[in-house]
DNA sequence: ATTTGAAAGTGTTCAAAAGACACATAGCTA
DNA sequence: TAGCTATGTGTCTTTTGAACACTTTCAAAT
């Protein structure tokens, strides 16, 4: 940083916002919480976004990020991670609509908007949109339905969506988004899902398994219409143990 | 992003800066290359940092990266890519020596400022500090001697190094830090140093060679007091193919 | 009671990649 | 011409990845 320039003309105040890319999983398929920012009284076209706020004062990035998360979700101890920062000079001003949106809430319309980008993982059931008083107007949509989003969020989305598959290779951050207990069968589709490709069973299984990460909780599903499938827990200490020697590949 | 909350006292109009790792190569070490930000009037001590600037009005935040290298190096064409935000409420206040750079060069030294923060590789050659007008005072310094450094830069120095670590493992963008001509013990070399760790000379010549991205020059090495070199180029070409045949993994 | 449907669970074989390892060669210098 | 120094090369073993099909268990329907 050289802050010399102390009053050049040119450089820039701009306000700063975090926003939020909140992953869910359902057992089927993977989820994206949004919010409508639209249907306000000055504004009423639906205007899906992705969660976010300014930053105040006193917080650092991160707790920024995780007091969205807790004000939408009323959720604690999400797991998050950084994307990384936004800040085209035309990001929030590119569309009609955006630009539309602006004028009938902002007293400067124009005025540039940094954001950080965040993604994090939750267990979806722990959080009903439907629930929640912040959240008039929240919901999960399916990732593969989402094509259109309010600024550059789509381009903030597939950001995350793409850091999180290669962070998934190389860290089992995957289990935050499955139940306390869950099946292989659950964890393999969650793969599967993430990473948009089909992995062979028999295989999965043997490597996730020998990575030593899962306990076994000698326990079966119940009123399945179907064999009742072992449940697992992931082992936290086994994994601070393989991390530390180093591993850093689930070559999937 | 949630702008609703127009006036909101407790939201933040920081000052927004990038700052910049640039990391060199000597076909033996991994160098960074270092500002003295101390060393005016007002400020005699030395007090490496790395390079950095307010961000201007018109510019994204990559635009505003490249600027700080041009203007620092001359070199346009970088590779460049962001590590991230770094925003703690504190980061530039933490130490006491901080303070009083701080209190000797600015308006409002407590003002907050963020940074977003970007690694770049650089030909060594084709900077030399001394050369240049705007680095008065800046240098090349072995990433090993680093310890300490002005503000936070030293966390931004490690997460650059982290992604450098991660990034060549998936991409080849090591080439941006030889020579366009060398050999293969120089591109050895070069992994090893940024993995920090010994790669078998002869598994890394096989694999890297297989990989089929590099163009065999038909050109020795002149001048060498040892058995001379086969010099190779880095074929963009090949490259490109095997990227969009899906490749990712260096194995190294 | 029997059948049906649906997902769970399980091993082997083949191919490819990773890792370990040692000596002859070419050019300079003294 | 002897010595130094870094280059360049191949094989074997182990590990990992990929492909592949049938039996089992339960609930629900008949």
């Amino acid at each position: 940083m050289n802050l010399q320039s102390k009053n050049n003309k040119k450089e820039l105040n701009p306000s700063l916002s975090v926003d939020c890319v909140i992953f869910g999983f359902d057992l089927d398929q993977l989820y994206v919480l949004l919010i409508d920012s639209g249907s306000t009284e000055a504004y009423s076209q639906s205007r899906m976004a992705v969660p976010g706020d300014l930053i105040f004062d006193t917080e650092n990035l991160d707790e920024a990020a995780r007091r969205v998360l807790k004000e939408l979700t009323g959720i604690e101890n999400i797991y998050l991670e950084q994307i990384g920062a936004f800040g085209d000079p035309n990001r929030i001003g590119k569309k009609d609509s955006d630009r539309k949106w602006l004028e009938s809430i902002r007293a400067e319309p124009n005025a540039r908007v940094i954001t950080v980008a965040y993604y994090s993982l939750v267990r979806m059931p722990n959080f009903n949109p439907k629930a929640s008083s912040f959240a008039k107007s929240a919901g999960w949509a399916p990732v593969k339905e989402v094509f259109d989003l309010a600024f550059d969020h789509f381009d903030i989305l597939q950001a995350g969506l793409d850091q999180l598959k290669r962070k998934i290779k190389i860290q089992p951050i995957g289990f935050n988004l499955l139940p306390e207990k869950f099946t292989l069968s659950q964890l393999h589709k969650l793969y599967e899902c993430i990473l948009d490709k089909a992995l062979d069973k028999r295989n999965f299984r043997r490597k996730i398994l020998n990575l030593n990460i899962l306990t076994n909780l000698e326990e079966k599903q119940i009123g399945v219409p179907h064999k009742p499938s072992q449940l697992f827990k992931f082992n936290e200490e086994n994994y601070k143990k393989l991390s530390e020697e180093g591993f850093d590949n689930f070559g999937f």
